[in-house]
DNA sequence: CTAAAATAGTACGAATACGTACTAATTAAG
DNA sequence: CTTAATTAGTACGTATTCGTACTATTTTAG
């Protein structure tokens, strides 16, 4: 065994986790990198393209278009920012936050089953291990 | 502790990986899709685009656009598929197999300077938890 | 054999992802 | 205070990912 394996399984896996989870946010009208806003933004007060793209790992020069496409839906809407000239704030419309209050539980209790699956101590021992994995990098 | 942890760690893991990995084939003048078909090709006999496909997980569609720029770099050729005329046989270069000799080592070596770093244990732990966290999704 | 179904690859449009350059506004340096 | 350096966001080009439709070819049914 060697580590090449370790990568080829890492890949396969969060491929796999990415597929299940994409296949039911399509479901509900929306794009994951859409998805990963609208959770970011749910119960929480508005914030600027750049604290959102902090959370979401989006970088700025794509989320002008996600942000452009979302506000075209009724999502999101901008807000001036008062403390700074240059940006804006973020928030979801009542749109969005009706939105949110469906998707958001909905695919939570979807992802669940599966994991459900997982025992405790294979859930604790996996997240141990993936934060072994990810501290190589530093 | 519950599964969204598990799912947060198992993405930056994935994603710093990525990171990692694409830092070194960017600097190699690729990109990653473009080394995962340099690297299938590389000491292989022509295959088709359904093969390559199957074995890189890039779906035909975007095959098509991978291949043409490879192509344009003089990194492949494609040779018409004797046995079927619907397709062709996708090959190395010169350049392109001239690459893969210098890109593909390198890229092992610079990925397992990183893996070094994690014992046996861990390592042979990381793959048996992620199969079975990849199992959940069955 | 001949029409129908399946298959390989292309065409094309929408949405990301990422990098560089650019604009406007704020902050820091002197 | 005034210029220089930063910073927030946009503009834009290249590459990818995905989906649907389309073409050409092969295989299968009857």
């Amino acid at each position: 065994m060697n580590y090449l394996t370790l990568i080829k399984e890492l890949a396969t896996t969060y491929q796999t986790f990415e597929a299940y989870s994409t296949d039911h946010v399509k479901k509900m009208g929306l794009t994951m990198t859409q998805f990963d806003i609208l959770a970011t933004l749910g119960n929480q007060s508005p914030m600027t393209c750049k604290e959102l793209g902090e959370k979401t790992l989006i970088l700025k020069g794509t989320m002008t278009g996600v942000l452009e496409r979302m506000e075209a839906k009724g999502l999101i809407i901008k807000i001036p920012n008062e403390e700074d000239g240059r940006s804006y704030k973020i928030g979801l419309t009542k749109t969005g936050e009706k939105l949110f209050q469906k998707a958001f539980p909905e695919h939570v209790e979807y992802l669940g089953k599966a994991f459900a699956k997982l025992n405790k101590e294979d859930l604790e021992k996996a997240v141990e291990v993936l934060q072994k994995v990810k501290a190589v990098f530093n």
